[in-house]
DNA sequence: TTCAATCTTACCCATATGGGTAAGAAATTA
DNA sequence: TAATTTCTTACCCATATGGGTAAGATTGAA
């Protein structure tokens, strides 16, 4: 699967020259949005990965009001590619913590490689939510049966002892019984304490 | 406060002129390790905030090392510099989630950018664990009182009611009020609920 | 096959949590 | 000042949670 790419850009030359390379590079190219206006009509219609975003789009909105959207609604990535690079400029920029920043002119291998990065610290930050058995046993250096792995998922998706009961196919009691287990192997008394020992 | 920075470059000339940038910019430089070793040695004494690394050091460790190593023991953010701009090499520095990656000759405002970014994103993640009240209810679109939200925090740490009231010169049942009305602007009906409510 | 670990379930008990309601005090706003 | 919101507390009740113990079933390894 690639990478789909939106290009917000007003610059006509430089928006061809990414579209180019983007393309060279295997990315799916979504198209050029030439206002902030019109980027936004694309982010939510075509739904990009990722977007290459010029800060100062002439009138209407900026490129820092695109990447608040994508920040906010869609937890789209995003990097910042602009010819201003003056302190306020890149303290507005800084706000909407961006993957990348890239001042022009720029090196073609240095977009290619910013535009890689993000996307692969992008995919690394939303997988670390995701609770992995020897990732959290390391992690707090307990090991858990499967079945114990199971129950603290379950425990920490908030889920009641009866509905994962349910869907296990137990009764409460057995759950209540691995909770213990579970609780006791952590050095904790209780299902918040799960929160604050397991997460981070 | 200004902010740490090591050069990690074995090329003397590039070194320099990073080493001026950097003083001009007005970061606290801490000088140039023109080997991944001496790296180490002056990451360990010095303590940077943040490390400018050039990948291919000649012999010895190269500068994904020198990242491994800053990550993994320091947690300390790095931005990797270098002329190589193979896939390969790119994907090896993917690999340690670098917060920036310019291809060598840069421009003086991109590098300057991508330092200043990488720090705020890293100042951000490392305090995104600590809840904020306006950040809170924007996220979640729903407005607390202070003492709600005082309360909210208390739980969401896995302090009991007993505790909470205890801490706070007020009884349980008070707790359990306040409690309730939270899960009920929350839509919610239990404290794990909570969690994964007003947690990412 | 035998032993140990794990799993499932049951039962007892104490405490915690959450829903509902209500009423007086305090602070804020119109 | 009057009205509104928030805060504190109390009481009732149902359910959830957690500790302890114990016994039979299942699994896996020596």
């Amino acid at each position: 699967m690639s990478i789909k790419v939106l290009i917000v850009e007003d610059d006509p030359i430089i928006a061809d020259h990414l579209s180019q390379l983007l393309r060279l590079e295997g990315f799916c190219n979504l198209g050029i949005a030439h206002t902030g206006e019109r980027a936004l009509d694309m982010i939510s219609t075509l739904q990009p990965d990722l977007c290459i975003c010029d800060i100062h789009l002439g009138t209407g909105m900026s490129g820092i009001n695109v990447a608040e959207v994508l920040r906010s609604k869609y937890q789209t990535p995003y990097i910042f590619l602009t010819s201003f690079d003056d302190d306020a400029t890149i303290e507005e920029a800084e706000k909407q913590s961006p993957y990348g920043y890239i001042v022009k002119p720029f090196q073609d291998r240095t977009l290619i490689a910013t535009v890689k990065i993000a996307w692969s610290n992008y995919q690394k930050q939303k997988s670390a939510n995701e609770l992995s058995k020897p990732d959290l046993e390391s992690r707090i250096d307990v090991s858990f049966t499967a079945r114990e792995f199971e129950i603290i998922t379950a425990l920490i998706n908030g889920e009641s002892y009866k509905h994962i009961a349910q869907s296990l196919f137990l009764t409460t009691d057995s759950i209540k019984y691995h909770a213990g287990k579970i609780y006791k192997k952590c050095g904790i008394t209780s299902r918040s304490a799960l929160y604050s020992r397991l997460l981070y």
